[in-house]
RNA sequence: AGGCGCGUAGCUCAGUGGUGGAGCGCUACCUUGACACGGUAGAGGUCAGGGGUUCGAUACCCCUCGCGCCUACCA
């Protein structure tokens, strides 16, 4: 082997963008990435969650993707095709908002530049900066295949929108409604339940008077939102409230309106809450709304608040016009000048806000397009339930089963030009069975006046002259009424379609688009091909592993397992896996207004991306969030470096061994694993048996999804068995007369080295790949070896080995308490009580003299403990080190009684339970056993400690 | 209001029905020929509080307190 010179340190920087290039110029992450072997492998897939186009890493993707990457490599390792498959998803409000903001930068906006102009500026966007989120992810050593990299509003992508549509729409199963829905008045468009976050604000409950048609009374209502009054079409009570029985079926007087408004009863009125009594805003609360509906006949919509969060037309001369909340002063004024204010109190109560722009949520009136789910959200149920998808960790499983067993119709439709245009089509010219036009029902309002008009039904603006093409191009809104027929083109790109029931050609098509989240529930099907029945669909669907965090456990997951068994009549993933949030280190959430975000990129900056994923691997226990705190990171860039330099020092003494000349890595793989063990010194089958553990625990944490137990796991074994104690005692080893002995242990150093990489390098990609080929090697890249599994263990080399450790840190144990300088060459007696123990500190007697640095050691069943020496207790044997002269006796006299404290105290809880009947006679009879054991071994230390103690007592005198 | 989770060393977190763990920090000693991004030794915890189950509880059950999150038609 060829001696290699290493920097004394790791430096990310150099390295990291090296490799990433290179495994791209290879193919590497591609499943084709090796034709032959893979035809026979199994396949294992992973759909990314695709991230925001707006987006930029933050610590929740970065944690997501490295889990992901952990599963991916560790997979490819393990013998399986694997494809990663990346992209990302167009984000209708989102970036719609972004690009509009720019826009108003240059002092446009998208109805000045029309629908479709704005498109095509949304799309220079993307190109533009839509790729960051993906740079990113690529610094992050993803190993996605960037070949087959997606985005939802691609031409496949949308063709599968475009197919599922049609499908739901054709068997009923997608329809149109008018209720109300929220409605957020920033973005302009309707928002799915989901969509919208509830908050605690600290309101005010305002309790106004209603009069009495026949002026007896008045009966007081309590509400949060005065404004809404305007829109009341009724009070009710509970039916058995028996404050209110005299009045109910009265009318009152609607202040300010003077509208008669009806007292009417519904159960869902809490007599204990306010007054008892409620006033009905069908038109504005969705409460409200069920209440009128129920009645018979069904109360009256009167809508008081516009889209635009103003107050409308209907609402009254001196409120029209105004803001909603300029408009709840105003009401409550004119009701106090009236005295009909009967008090106001603060109130805490919730209220939901637009998860884009955190605008107050208006509920509306308004006309929407709905997914029925019912039958979908069974059998996305029923899949989980029956254990064809797991949860993990399945503490989550009950939060699905409560959303899906109280799922409501979803609302797809989306008022915004980002996004797959719903593919549906009016015809104004259409006669409805009334014998009225359909145009009579279609409303358009323009962007800008124009020859006198700013809105008009379609069939108005026609006789007003205005051309078909020029009513469509002038519109900012079509409101198309619930009771125009909709329609499918047959090719639904077909602009010059014709109406299929009249032959017009006048036809339009629906202005809304949907949901973003419409086309991510197909995700994991569509990327893959669909509906064209392609090889990736037949190789990769079902997935694996769907890796993400909870938040979008029902936007997402819920959803993709609903279109999955609808169209696929398949599972899309096998596991969920949902990993934490993470927060700051004050457990905050992080966000961008808070001002506490870690940025990843920073961190990768300053401690490279191997720390940072590996911190990021270690913090990912289950079920509990992450506080992040950043000197972890540090911690492991030490241990990075760690790694290097243990990899250092091997290259250094492996140098002056001519026979391993030309050997390649796995050469001597094999010799290691082929030799018999006894001609191994103690050391080195110790060192394989610890490895082989290791390699043991760490596939069975991946196998679970225990990313944190995988990582400490390796972690403790490279630091502290490795580096501190294999790497020590080959010191020794290698320095042995013995030539081949030497040259089995230099084996070993490599052995465990190349083993350890392999062992990390799904945790850490790049210096494990830049470390490993320092080795002369037959494959290309580290991953496409073999991910260790099954090494052979040796329990007798655990035992033996055990004797040097309790002899060693006994010597270092006296050193470090009595304060004797690491230099200080000492001389140390042992007294062995066994005949193996005695046999394998005399064979190894050399590592104890070197580590231990002695310089004179003496081993035999028959030492006399010499005066004035300190004394180290183990199982099987007594250390004794003579220290006439060097220590001060009273250190030694304290440190022993110390230890004596020590174990008397746990002789003392043994006792305790020995003594137990109930103990001896329930417990197990091995841990009965055991206890006992250990009891006899603490009784013979204590003695001997006492020994030692009147001894050092002597002394003192 | 309901549901879920958390409370373990100064800090950030693992963990388990049978003598309390890691990283960082701290103390002492050490520039030993892989590494001071290092080594060795050490200090530090009635495992939130109370009750119960058990031979035995930090772990399982119940209650209380504190913190966080999710869900809900809190007018």
């Amino acid at each position: 082997m060829p001696v290699k010179e290493l920097p004394k340190g790791y430096n990310p920087a150099e390295v990291e963008d090296k490799w990433y290039e290179l495994w791209l110029q290879a193919g590497i992450f591609t499943p084709e990435f090796s034709p032959d072997e893979d035809s026979q492998k199994p396949t294992y897939s992973i759909v990314i969650p695709p991230p925001n186009v707006t987006g930029s890493l933050h610590m929740g993707h970065a944690l997501n993707a490295t889990i992901q990457d952990i599963l991916s490599r560790w997979k490819r390792m393990g013998g399986f095709r694997v494809l990663w498959l990346p992209g990302t998803d167009h984000a209708g409000i989102a970036t719609q908002n972004v690009v509009e903001r720019q826009l108003a930068g240059e002092g446009l906006d998208r109805y000045k530049l029309g629908r479709k102009e704005f498109i095509e500026r949304v799309w220079l966007w993307k190109e533009e900066y839509g790729g960051r989120i993906i740079h990113q992810l690529k610094k992050l050593g993803a190993s996605c295949d960037w070949t087959r990299e997606r985005f939802t509003m691609d031409e496949g992508l949308s063709k599968a929108v475009g197919e599922v549509f049609v499908s739901l729409f054709d068997r009923g199963l997608i329809y149109r409604a008018l209720r109300l829905i929220n409605w957020c008045p920033r973005c302009y468009t309707a928002l799915s339940d989901l969509e919208v976050e509830h908050e605690e604000v600290h309101g005010k409950l305002t309790y106004i008077r209603y009069p009495l048609e026949d002026k007896s009374s008045y009966i007081v209502v309590a509400t949060t939102r005065p404004e809404t009054m305007l829109g009341d079409t009724a009070v009710c009570v509970h039916p058995q409230d028996g404050r209110y029985i005299n009045i109910v079926g009265k009318n009152a007087i609607l202040p300010l309106v003077n509208r008669l408004i009806p007292v009417i009863t519904d159960k869902t009125v809490d007599p204990s809450f306010g007054t008892g009594s409620v006033k009905v805003t069908p038109s504005h609360d969705f409460n409200d709304e069920a209440i009128a509906k129920r009645q018979d006949p069904p109360l009256p919509f009167i809508t008081v608040i516009g889209d635009d969060g103003k107050m409308t037309q209907e609402a009254g001369r001196s409120f029209a016009g105004l803001d909603r909340y300029e408009c709840r002063k105003k009401v409550v004024e004119a009701l106090k000048e009236r005295g009909l204010i009967e008090k106001i109190v603060d109130h805490k109560h919730s209220v939901g806000h637009c998860y884009r722009c955190k605008t107050v949520i208006e509920p509306l009136a308004t006309t929407q397009w709905y997914v029925n789910v019912a039958e979908m959200a069974a059998n996305a149920l029923n899949v989980v339930k029956d254990g064809r998808i797991r949860i993990i960790p399945d503490g989550w499983k009950n939060s699905y089963y409560s959303w899906m067993e109280n799922i409501r119709d979803w609302c797809i439709s989306r008022q915004i030009w980002w996004g797959h245009r719903i593919p549906v089509w009016y015809c104004p010219d259409c006669v409805m069975e009334n014998g009225v036009l359909q145009g009579e029902y279609i409303y358009h309002i323009f962007f800008a006046k124009t020859r006198g008009y700013y809105e008009g039904t379609y069939a108005a603006l026609k006789e007003a002259g205005f051309t078909h093409d020029e009513i469509l191009s002038k519109s900012k809104t079509i409101k198309v009424g619930i009771n125009v027929v909709p329609f499918i083109l047959n090719n639904s790109n077909n602009v010059n379609g014709v109406c299929p029931k009249c032959g017009s050609s006048h036809i339009m098509q629906d202005p809304d688009v949907l949901d973003t989240w419409f086309s991510s529930s197909l995700w994991p099907f569509s990327t893959l091909g669909w509906p064209e029945n392609t090889k990736d669909l037949k190789d990769f669907y079902p997935t694996g592993t769907l890796v993400t965090a909870f938040d979008i456990l029902f936007f997402w997951v819920a959803r993709m397992i609903m279109m999955g068994m609808e169209f696929m009549k398949e599972i899309p993933f096998k596991d969920v896996y949902i990993h934490a949030i993470v927060r700051d280190a004050k457990g905050d959430k992080m966000s961008k207004s808070k001002g506490n975000v870690v940025d990843p990129l920073i961190l990768i900056d300053k401690y490279g991306t191997d720390a940072f994923r590996f911190t990021l691997a270690a913090f990912a226990a289950q079920g509990r969030d992450i506080r992040f705190a950043e000197d972890r990171v540090e911690g492991y860039r030490h241990f990075v470096n760690k790694l290097w330099n243990a990899t250092r020092f091997i290259h250094m003494n492996i140098a002056d061994f001519a026979e391993l000349d030309l050997k390649t890595i796995e050469e001597i793989n094999t010799e290691v694993e082929t030799i018999e063990k006894t001609h191994l010194n103690i050391t080195d089958r110790w060192i394989l048996d610890r490895l082989a553990e290791t390699a043991e625990v760490a596939n069975n944490a991946l196998e679970d999804y225990r990313f944190n137990d995988a990582a400490s796991v390796i972690y403790q074994f490279i630091w502290h068995e490795f580096c501190d104690w294999y790497i020590e005692l080959s010191k020794t080893s290698l320095s042995c007369n013995k030539k081949e002995l030497a040259l089995w242990t230099k084996r070993c150093l490599l052995y465990v080295l190349d083993n350890t990489l392999r062992l990390l390098h799904p945790f850490m990609p790049f210096v494990t790949e830049e470390l490993w080929n320092t080795l002369p090697h037959k494959n290309k890249f580290i991953m496409e070896t073999n991910y260790p599994k099954v090494l052979g263990r040796d329990h007798y080399a655990q035992r033996k080995m055990n004797y040097l450790i309790d002899v060693i840190s006994g010597v270092r144990n006296i050193r470090g308490e009595l304060n004797i300088s690491p230099t200080k060459k000492l001389c140390s007696l042992i007294k062995t009580l066994t005949r193996e123990c005695e046999n394998c500190l005399t064979e190894n007697k050399d590592y104890i003299i070197n580590i231990a640095k002695l310089e004179k050691l003496d081993i035999a069943a028959d030492v006399d403990k010499p005066k004035g020496a300190a004394v180290s207790i183990k199982p099987e044997l007594e250390v004794f080190v003579p220290l006439a002269g060097i220590f001060n006796v009273k250190d030694e006299a304290d440190r022993i009684e110390k230890e004596l404290n020590k174990t008397e105290e746990l002789i003392k809880n043994l006792d305790k339970k020995l003594l137990n009947e109930d103990f001896l006679g329930r417990a197990p009879k091995a841990v009965v056993d055991k206890e006992k054991a250990k009891y006899e071994e603490l009784i013979e230390k204590q003695q001997k400690l006492i020994e030692n103690l009147s001894k050092m007592k002597e002394l003192q005198e």
